[in-house]
Formats: C-alpha cells, structure tokens, sequence
DNA sequence: CGTAGGAGCTGCCGCTGCGGAAGCTTCAAG
DNA sequence: CTTGAAGCTTCCGCAGCGGCAGCTCCTACG
C-alpha cells in the first residue's frame, strides 16, 4: 500500500513541496521511486512523518530531528535540552517584552512632560571614550593581574582581540539600555548580564573576592574606566560598580 | 569629524559586515564615500546607529526599523504593536515548554511503566479517514448551509480550497497534541484554538449559537467527522466537541 | 488519434541578518 | 621596493521552506 506525494501531503497537512525538502535534505526519503521518478511513500514513513511533525510542533530543528530519528541520541534526552532552550527563550522575550514596555512608558512621559529621556551613547563621546588604548592602559592599576592577562591575550589571535573588544564594548552598551529601561542595579536581568562578565573573568584569570570589589571600585575611580563608562550613558559608571557590588554580596561567598 | 568603517565598529560593538551590510540593504548609508570608495560616517549617522541598535536589541526586524528611522511610522505606535508580538510569542514559547515538559513525564512514565502512550495519527487511519470527498458529503446534514457554503468555496481557486483542506488537517493534528499533552477541553490553550475555528467559521457563513451547538453535536454524531477525528486519535471527536460547548457556554452570549 | 489537463518532477530565486572568505586596490611605513 | 593594514566587492552559507518556470508523463475526452 504506496500513497503518492499529494494523498500523503492531504493526509498529513503539510505541502508536497516540504515532503520533497524532506528527502532532499535526507529527513524522509519516500519508500521507492517510481520510474517516473515519482515519490510514493508506506506506512513506515507515514508513521516517521507522524513524528517528525510532533517534534517539529514542538520547536525542534530539522537536524536534530533527524538525529533523533536516527536513533543516534536519547529522545528524551533531546527532549530536556530542548525544554531547556525554550523556557531560555521565553524569558529572554519576557524580559525583552518588559524592557520594551519600559521604554514605551519613557516614551509616553516624556512626550506629555517634554522631559528628555536618558540619553544613551551620544557618539562623540563613544568616540572620546572608548579607545582600545584605554583597556590596555587600565592594567597599570593591577600590575598583580598584568602578567597573567598579558600571557592570556598573547595566546589570542588579533581578530579575537577585536572580537573580545567589540564584545565588551557592546555589553556596556546593553547594561546601558537595562540601565536606561529603569532596572535596578541588583534586578535580575541586570545580574544575569554580571555574572556573564563574572564567569569570562574568572576564566582569564583567578579572582578573588576582595580583587572583584577592587575592580568594582575602579569603575568609579579609574579615569580611563569611569570616562570610558560616562561617555556611553551618565551614571553607567556608577551603576556597573553597583551591579557589581550586589552580585559580589550575593553570589560570592 | 568622520570615522572611517572599523572605527565606528569599534566604538559601537558591531562589526564592520554589519555596517556594510546596513549600508547594502540602505538602512544606514555613510555620510559620504572617499575616492577610494571607503565608507566615512559622521555624527548624524552614528546617532541614527545608535537608535538602530537600541532598536534591534528590542528585537524589532531591520525592516520595521527602516521605517521607524525613515519616520514614516510613529516609534511609539511601532513599539506597542511590537510589543505585542512579543507578547504572544512568548506566551508561544511558555505553552510549548509546557507541553514538552509534559510530553517529557509521559515518555517518563511509559519507559517506566510499559504503559503505551496516547498514540496520534496512526496513518493507516488517517488514509481511511481523512479523504477530501468527506468534508462535501457532511454538507448534507446541513442543508440549509450548503448553498452558502457552496458560493463561497465557488468563489475559491483550487489552490485556496487545497490549502483550507490542509489547514482543517494540520489543525486537527494540532488539537490532537494538546489532546494527548493532557490539557481539558476547556483549558486556555484548547479555546484558543476553538476561537480561531469559530472566526474562520463565521467569516464563511453567518452562524447562530444553536447551528453551531448542532455543528459539534455532528463531530461525534455523524459518522464521516467522528471517523475523520478518530482517525487522527482516540477520542478526539468527543474532545472537539466538548471544547466547542465549553467555548459556547463561555464566549457566545 | 490528437490533445488537453492534471499530477509529478527538477531546479532556481527569495526571505532574515549577517559570518566568513576570496581576491582586488590603496595608502603609509620601513 | 616591498610589506602590511585597511578598505573594497562579490559570493556562499545558515533554516525551512514558498513560489515560480519549464519539463515529462499518463489518462480521458472529443
């Protein structure tokens, strides 16, 4: 008993055009051939079609569907990694949906008060502030860490110098917008984004509790840091080095 | 004062594919464009970057921004519809890691138990019961609507009704699973799917509570409905039936 | 017996938001 | 004079198909 691509796409709900992706991609291939080249397709693939829409409804990718099908891994362990992504998921929208409503009230207040909102990231000063100098240059105030930094980024390629940079760079930037949203600086997402930066640091090099509070305060009291801070939004400055004070009572011992 | 191309990476966190590629799809062009065709940004274009990137980590597509930017749309308007969006698709992600997480303790139970799980669209059944003649030939016990019904899919090319007839399948497929992840009939998930059903019901043909009361009498009464629902999962016709009541007595005056 | 229609096929472009790499030019420094 | 850095354009790739064009093949109908 062979169904031919259109009665097995009726059956299914799915288009025939994504039971051909399926077997171009390898996903199903139909039982056997026609010699017109047509597909028909059997129970057996019925049944795998049957489940690969179940997963596929349930957010998994085609490939690891396919490894699933495969029987090359657990489902149930796929299963749990994939809850594990999705609940990830839903509370990055989650917070995404607070901030932007947030900001829709920022918007709302100051459009009836005239009142400015915060301003982030005026660029001239992004441009005063933000050498790549200045990172190197902030070192001088942890001659301890110096060696161990230097020896971590001579093993680095330049382009993961550049990456590592844009990468921080970009992290001020968005601990300005959680900032500029209204977030405390002990809120949740806010000590998500520091325990980020927490676990990089304590990956370049070890780092003790009192040399953490030390950093902290360098982000107040180093010029090269605290300008670099200022220039993307006033106060970011104040508020990473209270972020990071909350998270050192907190979370570290 | 104009920065060149990776000076600007730098200050703002993204690279410089980006900045091209924002230039490609004419979301941000340079100010202006050296003699050796290198890409020169001033002020103004550094502001609007910003604006993008805050934008952009609201999760609003490039495309919505462009419009923003281009002010043919109000921000504010944008980012409550934005909002919105956001909204739903999250409370997507929140149902699905419910469901998995269900379908995670059922697949628990039945490893430990051997008790065989709640089986959906055995296809062999599907085959026999999901034939497109079926949807046609219910029309009878509704005298009264086939002429109505008849105009309107008159008025539908071969493609639309091909596409409608998947779309009944897909759907009862979908109920199916929320069926089999346990949820009651009346649960909100459930409904919601019944209110979709209703609003493409009721764009078709006027519709009174008392017809559409008659109308689930019929998915387990007459015989091609039930067949076709129990085809895709034990059961199903009295699950649909009983979410079309609940959704009656709840939402129809 | 010719032809029209319908069902199937392959193959290519399109969408999002870039990353990555090849292969070229241009400019300043050693 | 050569090297290196920084820029450029152009193309391929990613997920998951949708939608077209242009071909074949089979059946039914006049």
């Amino acid at each position: 008993m062979a169904w031919p691509i259109a009665e097995v796409a009726r059956m299914s709900g799915v288009t025939a055009r994504t039971l051909r992706h399926y077997d171009e991609i390898g996903l199903l291939p139909p039982a056997w051939i026609g010699s017109n080249s047509h597909r028909y397709y059997e129970e057996r693939q019925l049944l795998q079609l049957q489940q690969i829409l179940v997963l596929r409804a349930l957010g998994v990718g085609l490939a690891e569907i396919a490894r699933i099908i495969g029987d090359q891994v657990d489902e149930l362990e796929s299963l749990r990694s994939h809850h594990r992504r999705l609940v990830v998921e839903r509370d990055r929208l989650d917070a995404l949906a607070t901030t932007v409503s947030r900001t829709i009230a920022d918007l709302e207040r100051s459009r009836k008060d005239g009142t400015p909102m915060t301003s982030i990231n005026r660029p001239e000063n992004l441009f005063e502030g933000i050498q790549p100098a200045d990172v190197d240059a902030s070192l001088r105030d942890f001659p301890e860490h110096a060696e161990a930094t230097r020896r971590a980024t001579a093993a680095m390629t330049p382009a993961e110098i550049e990456a590592g940079q844009r990468e921080r760079t970009a992290r001020m930037v968005r601990l300005a917008e959680l900032m500029a949203a209204g977030h405390p600086a002990d809120a949740e997402p806010v000590q998500h984004m520091i325990d980020e930066e927490y676990q990089l640091l304590s990956g370049l090099r070890t780092v003790a509790v009192a040399d953490y509070l030390a950093i902290a305060r360098s982000c107040t009291d180093n010029e090269q840091w605290s300008a670099a801070y200022e220039a993307i939004a006033a106060g970011l400055a104040g508020y990473q080095r209270a972020a990071m004070e909350a998270y050192a009572a907190a979370r570290l011992s």
